[in-house]
DNA sequence: CTAATTCCTATAGCGACTAGAGCTTCAAGA
DNA sequence: TCTTGAAGCTCTAGTCGCTATAGGAATTAG
């Protein structure tokens, strides 16, 4: 019926401290406890947690991941809001992509810059990570 | 001749309390001071400085940073690490290109998946932050 | 010489957990 | 029923790479 923070955590994937961590951020609700102090959870609390993880894994930023929360309390609301909140973390993780194809780039050019046996005076892997102006864009 | 911490700061991009943070965490030399006490820097400082600053902006872990200076110390050793160091961050840049890409994918899924008017029960951006099941991947 | 700016040290804060200490409760087997 | 070992509890502190603030001293331009 109800389990143990451990058995949530297994569930989920969520650490245990992690999950007192929730609770004190006050992103899941506080659950029953038992006679000896013990948090004893629900399904709705699994579901929770997982939505959060889920989130998590998704890069959502914690405050969105609140967001999402809130909104999902309010079940008569228009759903607006998440969908803005989807769709800018799909911006941010299209802009993220492209900065690190910059680096990749880069890095490239300075992986393959120094093949060979060299001493370090002539290295040119550790002159173009002094150098940015050998770089092909402002990363 | 010699500048101050500020035009350092200036002249490199590095924040003033960063820069005094890297010379507390051993990543520049301590400079010279006036009589008063203060930081007067040399080109050799500015140099360096530039150097964590762009392999930062490359994205390299502080660790492999401060390996990279440790070997820039010893002009006569081969520059194998710094080769080994440069490929793996490259490495690491395409896993996160990677892993992003994923999560791309399944935000457009979401994202595209409530259009319209619709309120929180029945919206299916919320029900996919919340099941991963629906997922096309292992993000 | 004064006033504005920059510099100094030291301490605390951030976000999202994670680790540890010291103690209590639970669950399963004898 | 008793024992024992795993799992739970709270509280505090630590992580990383800076950043911000406070309170005071030095520098520099006019």
């Amino acid at each position: 019926m109800d389990f143990s923070i451990g058995e949530l955590s297994r569930q989920t994937g969520v650490k245990v401290p992690t999950i007192r961590y929730y609770e004190k951020e006050g992103l899941i609700d506080a659950p029953l406890r038992t006679e000896g102090n013990q948090r004893r959870y629900q399904e709705t609390d699994r579901e929770r947690l997982r939505f959060i993880r889920h989130c998590r894994d998704l890069g959502l930023p914690m405050p969105a991941v609140r967001d999402l929360i809130e909104l999902s309390q309010h079940p008569d609301r228009p759903c607006d809001e998440a969908d803005r909140i989807a769709a800018e973390q799909l911006r941010s993780v299209r802009e993220r992509i492209l900065h690190l194809k910059k680096l990749e780039a880069e890095l490239e050019r300075i992986a393959v810059s120094c093949q060979g046996d060299h001493t370090v005076t002539e290295c040119n892997v550790l002159k173009a990570f002094g150098d940015h102006g050998q770089c092909l864009s402002n990363h």
